[in-house]
DNA sequence: CTTCAGCGTCGAACCGGTTCGACGATCAAG
DNA sequence: CTTGATCGTCGAACCGGTTCGACGCTGAAG
C-alpha cells in the first residue's frame, strides 16, 4: 500500500507539501499539485486512517449502541440503525454497531480509547446507565429516545405525550366517548422504556379533561399471545368504539383478529395505530396512525452529533431536547362511532 | 487522556518497559510490572486505537457490509448481524457496519484506509461486484451465503439444495404426491440471489426422481398480496397435499389464509417452511420447518475471519466452502395425506 | 577471580499521517 | 537598488503506541 511519502516521491516533493497539495490547507503551485494527484492516482494512495487519526484526534467513525430485543419489533430497531447509517454516511462518517450486552463497559471502551468522534445512544431508558460515562465521555453523545435525566447530551425522540393526545383527540373529535389503549409489553417498562408511559399518561390525562373513558392495558410482543389479548380485550369492553394502539405487534395482529370476529374498520371500531409508514408498508396496515418517523429521528441525531463533532462553536452550544411532532396519517380507520348501542360481543 | 507517556512518568519507568509491562511480550520484574499496573489503574490508561493501529497495523475491527433491503426480512437480517456483531465481541473485534449502496466502492474505501482487519460480507448476490475487490484486499474475507466465484475467500451458507431435497423427502416419505412451494418474490433471485433457485431446483430434481408433483411459484414479500397469492395458489392445486415455503413473509401470512379459508394443517394441508427458530418464535408459526441458523452461519464466518487475522498460518490455508445441513425442526405439521379424494376448494 | 549467559530495562526508531515555523524566490513599493 | 510582503516549499516535530537492539547487572560455571 503506497504512502503519502511515496506519493511525495513520486511527485518529486516532499512529504508535506504533498499532504497541503491533498488537503489544499496551504497554496500549492497548481504544477505540483497536478504532479501530487497524479501520483497519487497513479499509486492508488488511500490514507492510513490510523495514522490519519493519531495526527488529527479525529477518526469519522461514530459510534451507535443498540441492543436487539427480541421483544421489540425488529423492523423498526432496522429503521432507526438505517437512518443513522445513511446520515453519517452522507456527511463523511463510518458507524460501530456495538450491541453489548453491557452498554456502559462498551461505550467507555469506545469512547476512552478514541475509536469513534461522537455516539449515538439508543435504546434509551429512563435511568439509563451509559448516560453518566456519555457525559463523562470527551466525545459529544446523542440519544435517540427520552431519558430522565438529559443533561449534557442531545436528546431527540417522538413526542409520545402529545401522541397521546392527538390520538384521544382525534377520536373525541368524532364522537367517541370510551376508547381502549393497548401499550407495549410490560417489561418494556420495566427495562426502562418511558415512552409505553409518556403516551398512556398523557392519553388518560386528556381523555379525563374530555370526558372520554380510557381502558389502558399492556400489550404481548408475539403471536399469539397478543392475538388473543385482542379477543379478550374486545370481548371485555364491548361498548369500547375506538382502539389506540401503542404497540407493532399487536397493530400486525389486528387484521386477522377483526377477520376472526367479523369486526369491521371503521364501521364497528376506530382503529389508530403508533408506529411508521414502513412498517404500515411491510404488513399492509390499513389503519390510521401517529408516524414514530424512526429513520428521521436517527438522522436528526447524527447531524446534530456531526455538528458538535466538527465545530467548536456548536460544541459550546446549549444541548437540545428535540421532539417530532406526531403526523397523524388517515387511512380512514376512524369514522363517527355508530349508535350508541353496543357493538355485539364476538365469539 | 493519559498516554503510555504519562503511565510510564508515573511509574517511574521507561516508554518501553511500561509498554512491557502493559503486553507482558517481555520479562518484567514483578516489582515494575505492579508499580506500571498501579499507575495505568490510577490514570484510567486506555491505549489509543489510532495509536495501536498504526503501530502493529491492527485495529481490532471487523467490516460488515450488509444491506436492508424493504423486501427482505428484517427479522433474518437482524439475526445476521446480531451474530457477526456477538462474535466479533467475544473475539476482541468491534464491527463497522456499512450500508452503503454502492458495497464495492465502501468495500474499498474501508480495507484500502486499513480501517478494518477483515470483512463479513451479507447479501451475496450470484456475480457480486464487491468480491473481486474483497479478493484484490489486503485483508481476508468471509461470505454469508454462496456466491458463484468463490475463490479467494471463505463462504459460509446453509445448504439449500439439501434443504430443498430434505422437505420433498419428508413429505414424499409420508405419501404425498402433489406439493407446492412458494418462493422468495422473483426480484430477489434479480438482485442476485441464487439461494432461492437453489432450493427450487434441487427440490424440483428430487421430486422428479420420486415422482412428486411439485408446483413452484415466485411468492411476494408483503401482506396483504402475499396472502392473495396463497388463496389462489391453494385454490389452483386443489388436489396438492403439501406446502413448502421458503418465503418468510408466506410463512408469518399462512395462519390467517390457513384460518379464513378453514382449512386444517396438518389434517388438510402438510407445511413446512425454511426459516429460523427465532422467527418461527416471534410470529409464532406451528409449522415444522427447516432451521436457516443466520445467528450461526453469522458467527461462523466470524470466527473462519478473525483465524485468519491472527494466524499467519491460517492465513496460508486453502479456502472453505462450508455449508450448515438443513435441520428440519418438527412442529407436527406434516401426517400422511388424506384419502385421495382432493380438498374442497374454499372461498 | 574471571567469564559468560540471561534477565530486566532503556533509548531510539518506526508506523503514516498533519502542521508549524522557517526560508528562498518573486515581485511591488519606496 | 534596497526593502518587505507574499507565495510556495521544505524540514522537523508531533500524535501515541510497539518493538528492536543494546547494555548493565546478577549469579552460576569454570
Amino acid at each position: 500500500m503506497a504512502t503519502i511519502g511515496d506519493v511525495a516521491r513520486e511527485a518529486g516533493v516532499s512529504r508535506s507539501t504533498a499532504s497541503y497539495a491533498l488537503s489544499g490547507k496551504r497554496p500549492i503551485s497548481e504544477e505540483v499539485r497536478r504532479r501530487v494527484l497524479a501520483a497519487a492516482e497513479a499509486l492508488a494512495y488511500t490514507p492510513n486512517a490510523g495514522a490519519r487519526a493519531l495526527a488529527t484526534s479525529r477518526t469519522k467513525v461514530l459510534g451507535l449502541l443498540a441492543r436487539f430485543y427480541t421483544d421489540e419489533f425488529a423492523p423498526a430497531m432496522m429503521q432507526y440503525i438505517q437512518g443513522v447509517t445513511d446520515t453519517a454516511r452522507d456527511l463523511g462518517y463510518d458507524t460501530l454497531l456495538v450491541t453489548d450486552e453491557d452498554g456502559a463497559r462498551a461505550l467507555r471502551r469506545i469512547t476512552d480509547s478514541r475509536m469513534v468522534d461522537g455516539v449515538v445512544l439508543m435504546n434509551i431508558a429512563q435511568d439509563d446507565p451509559r448516560l453518566p460515562i456519555l457525559r463523562a465521555a470527551a466525545q459529544p453523545g446523542a440519544t435517540v429516545g427520552l431519558p430522565g435525566d438529559c443533561s449534557g447530551i442531545d436528546v431527540f425522540d417522538l413526542d409520545f405525550e402529545e401522541a397521546g393526545r392527538a390520538m384521544v383527540d382525534h377520536l373525541h373529535g368524532l364522537g367517541h366517548r370510551e376508547l381502549i389503549l393497548i401499550s407495549q409489553p410490560e417489561h418494556v417498562v420495566e427495562r426502562g422504556g418511558a415512552y409505553v408511559w409518556r403516551l398512556r399518561d398523557a392519553a388518560l390525562e386528556r381523555a379525563r379533561q374530555c370526558g372520554v373513558t380510557l381502558h389502558t392495558v399492556y400489550g404481548e410482543s408475539r403471536q399469539p399471545a397478543v392475538g388473543r389479548l385482542l379477543h379478550t380485550l374486545l370481548d371485555t369492553y364491548p361498548s369500547a368504539t375506538g382502539l389506540l394502539i401503542n404497540n407493532e405487534a399487536a397493530a400486525a395482529a389486528l387484521p386477522s383478529v377483526a377477520h376472526e370476529r367479523g369486526l369491521r374498520v371503521p364501521e364497528d371500531l376506530s382503529v389508530i395505530g403508533r408506529y411508521s409508514a414502513e412498517f404500515a408498508a411491510a404488513f399492509s396496515l390499513p389503519y390510521s396512525f401517529v408516524e414514530s418517523a424512526p429513520d428521521r429521528l436517527g438522522s436528526m441525531a447524527v447531524r446534530q452529533l456531526v455538528r458538535r463533532v466538527e465545530s467548536a462553536a456548536a460544541r459550546r452550544e446549549p444541548f437540545v431536547v428535540r421532539f417530532i411532532s406526531p403526523e397523524l396519517v388517515s387511512r380512514g380507520s376512524t369514522t363517527p362511532p355508530r349508535e350508541p348501542h353496543p357493538r355485539t360481543p364476538a365469539r
